[in-house]
DNA sequence: CTGTTAGCGCATTCAG
DNA sequence: CTGAATGCGCTAACAG
């Protein structure tokens, strides 16, 4: 790998012995001030770096963590990527990353993979996996969370925000500006468990006298362009479509703009993320802010403590709130005084 | 780390001496076909999974390659590392990431750290690096690669585009479309070499009676937004703005709506990326494609190659291409017969 | 406080 | 085609 200075080489350097040296780099245990300045020297002087190999064969410990992702296309997942990326480095440890496609054998494939480079704990993406995927992580004692969840009679531990939950918090925001029908734009129902709660959860928000819709398209902006073109085609006089993504809500302020119809005069415009440019759409886009960032930290922190500290991983709601900006406005409902 | 068989077990299990096991899991060497069959079959039932640290401590290879991004919240990266990672990962390598948020010395840090975790070779973005990393490099003859640049000129190998030349054909098409004011919006440039390159360009391709303006803003839809809309109150009637991402373009969109203006009639826009969603805003952005996803399987199987066949990296060179769409408008010149 | 020693699990000569 | 033996570089007892 490298032709520079051993451990040996620096022992002799130092004229001390390797454990010494050992001891020294993982400052660990007590070394006289004196010797550790000379090893210290020694190492600089031979621009020593530790094996990593070795020192994992012989500690059984890799300080390696995997995240699977389904996509890192989105913004969302590139935040909390980020994250997870900057939490893990700074307790000296690293990342390997790797993308399923939303597809459960192709998340069991990089798993095995992940699992054979010598990831010592994984960290997934919602509540979807394959058995064989649990089976392994039973079989080989692997610690992992599953998150963009929130889930506690899950037997996995989850770290998230509770989908159902936000979801229908944006529908009750919504009929509490008086809309009464509602047209919801999803991403596919197949590729995400998280979406499928989402809409369960709008679903359990509807009430007497109010109509919810639902559009499953393409999780990006030409599938919210085209759902939302064709719920406006359908005629039904939508007075609000929640978004289920900030991704697809451009979308449908692109159809609305080319319908001709005004956000929020003529349709309010609701969308789920709080993506960095959500805010400069105009009109700016009310939304619902998710925690990507601190679930990220979350999550790596929770894991090395796991592995540092045997500290126990633990279900971890994080809270996602309603941003309110102008692509909803308020309606004047016909039963008000 | 885990608790399951080790080769001496596999081997053990098949009657056998873990050299023979060792062969058929490398797929090495000459091993009788029925010999073969035990070996697997030994591995099955104990679910074996060969211990990477004992065997990169053995060959020396860690099997594992490190990239060191900028910002992974701009879906150009995003998509160019998932193009790495899948192509790794097909080679059974695994990458480790970093990000350096285009800070110098938040990247040499990480690199050394990258380094400690037994990466093998490193994928860079741009030119611009701490004299100190590549000393390290160096030293240690660490293959790298710099991305996102062609520069057949600089001593280490670089593999993309040619922000330079890409840039100035731009300009040249905006040029050729009758544009004669020109106003250019571009990210920061202290943090990436490739704008500058771009901004050269765009300079370089500047003619008698072209007017090329420069206004640097922050790298997101708000910095284009707010450069846009300055452009718009100097009151230099700019008949075209080129934004060197299509965020920043997305930007400009919400600025020139907001100010009344129509694209393209009253003001034509162009950018530089060809995001997903860039053909689905309204109007379709004409922009520069750049090859972000062959750029990342280029690189890995260069790398992979290199690695494992010590066959040598070289710069490579892949091209962008203007993709015209519907927000550039041809102007008659006064000149014109 | 420091040195000696025994593995960690595997790949790889070298014999047979 | 297969087995026995050696060492990769380091950490972790155990002595001193």
């Amino acid at each position: 790998m490298r032709k520079v200075g051993k451990i040996r080489d620096v022992a002799k350097e130092a004229g001390l012995s390797i454990a010494t040296v050992s001891r020294v780099v993982n400052d660990s245990a007590n070394v006289n001030p004196h010797t550790r300045e000379r090893v210290l020297s020694a190492c600089r002087k031979l621009d020593y770096i530790p094996n990593p190999a070795a020192r994992a064969l012989s500690t059984k410990r890799s300080r390696t963590i995997a995240a699977i992702i389904p996509t890192i296309e989105h913004s969302v997942f590139a935040k909390y990527v980020a994250a997870i990326e900057q939490a893990l480095s700074e307790c000296d440890y690293s990342l390997v990353m790797a993308i399923s496609n939303a597809d459960e054998t192709e998340e069991l494939k990089a798993a095995q993979q992940l699992l054979r480079m010598g990831a010592e704990a994984f960290i997934l993406t919602g509540s979807v996996h394959s058995d064989e995927l649990f089976e392994m992580f039973e079989r080989r004692k692997v610690p992992h969370i599953l998150t963009s969840i929130w889930d506690p009679k899950n037997k996995s531990v989850t770290i998230g925000y509770d989908n159902f939950s936000l979801a229908a918090q944006a529908i009750g925001f919504l009929i509490s500006f008086g809309h009464e029908r509602i047209a919801v734009i999803h991403g596919p129902l197949a590729e995400s468990d998280r979406t499928e709660a989402r809409k369960a959860g709008a679903a359990a928000e509807g009430k007497e006298g109010i109509t919810v819709e639902f559009h499953e398209t393409a999780l990006s902006v030409a599938g919210g362009k085209q759902a939302a073109a064709s719920i406006l085609q359908s005629g039904r006089r939508h007075t609000a479509i929640l978004c289920f993504s900030d991704v697809l809500a451009l979308g449908a302020y692109f159809a609305l703009s080319e319908a001709g119809l005004r956000i929020p005069h003529e349709v309010s415009v609701m969308g789920f993320d709080n993506l960095d440019w959500s805010e400069h759409v105009i009109p700016p886009l009310t939304t619902i802010d998710l925690p990507a960032r601190q679930m990220g930290s979350e999550v790596a922190s929770q894991l090395v403590d796991h592995l540092e500290n045997s500290q126990l991983i633990r279900h971890t709601l994080l809270s996602g709130k309603i941003i309110k900006r102008q692509s909803v406005r308020r309606i004047q409902t016909k039963t008000a005084p």
